[in-house]
DNA sequence: CCACTAGTTCCATAATACTGAATAATGGAA
DNA sequence: TTCCATTATTCAGTATTATGGAACTAGTGG
């Protein structure tokens, strides 16, 4: 198995950002992830409400938001924890990314979770 | 041809605007509208030193942006005049989509424009 | 070593996007 | 009005990208 690849702050751009972003699945991910106290697994998005969905395509969904820099995953033995890179984007984008999450959050959407 | 479709304020959503601006050409072409001091018509971009594209992949572009409630198409003769729902979006939305142009801006990035 | 769990990769299919050609709509000139 | 130039949209074929089941890799514990 391929080692994790994280950008650095350099080498993440806002048009990634906005990529990774423009799919419901990964903004549901993500969002959840932003609240979240502490790292998660992949495998508790597995069957977590709306989103059901095989591990293949979450595992897909985990990638591209990792390489466009919006989250970390550290190997914990068998498991992966995620966690957002929010302060670190905050240095170089400012409002954006939290001005997103913040969006979506106050959005009146019974679809969400 | 079918009238130009705007959604109301009500129907624009966090993830129709993420999906609109998650194309390069659609942010390009967002963020020079937001520049611009005055409505554009399409086909001033047609030439517009990076982007190169067909005019009916232009036409396409504008019209996601457009029924994603990013900007406003008003008829006048045979062209289109295209400038943005900034000021709409940001009492819906808050700072995102500022944000969003912001941080597009600021990036060092050349082959914007 | 074997079984179990967590994620990843592969690949065939499904869904989207791109774009040249045809079409529609408008305004102006003859 | 008729014709023509200009602007933008629609259509259809092709190319690109996403999805998800099956096979696979890796770590952990018995």
């Amino acid at each position: 198995m391929r080692p994790l690849y994280h950008p650095s702050l350099k080498e993440i751009t806002v048009q990634g950002i906005l990529y990774a972003l423009s799919d419901p699945v990964r903004v549901c991910i993500y969002a959840e992830l932003a609240q979240a106290d502490s790292a998660m697994n992949c495998s508790a998005f597995l069957s977590n409400g709306n989103l059901k969905l095989p591990k293949s395509t979450l595992s897909q969904h985990f990638k591209i938001l990792r390489e466009a820099g919006l989250i970390r995953s550290e190997r914990k033995g068998v498991e992966l924890k995620n966690s957002t890179r929010c302060q670190e984007l905050k240095k170089k984008f400012g409002p954006m990314v939290v001005g997103i999450l913040q969006a979506y959050q106050n959005e009146p959407n019974e679809s969400k979770h």
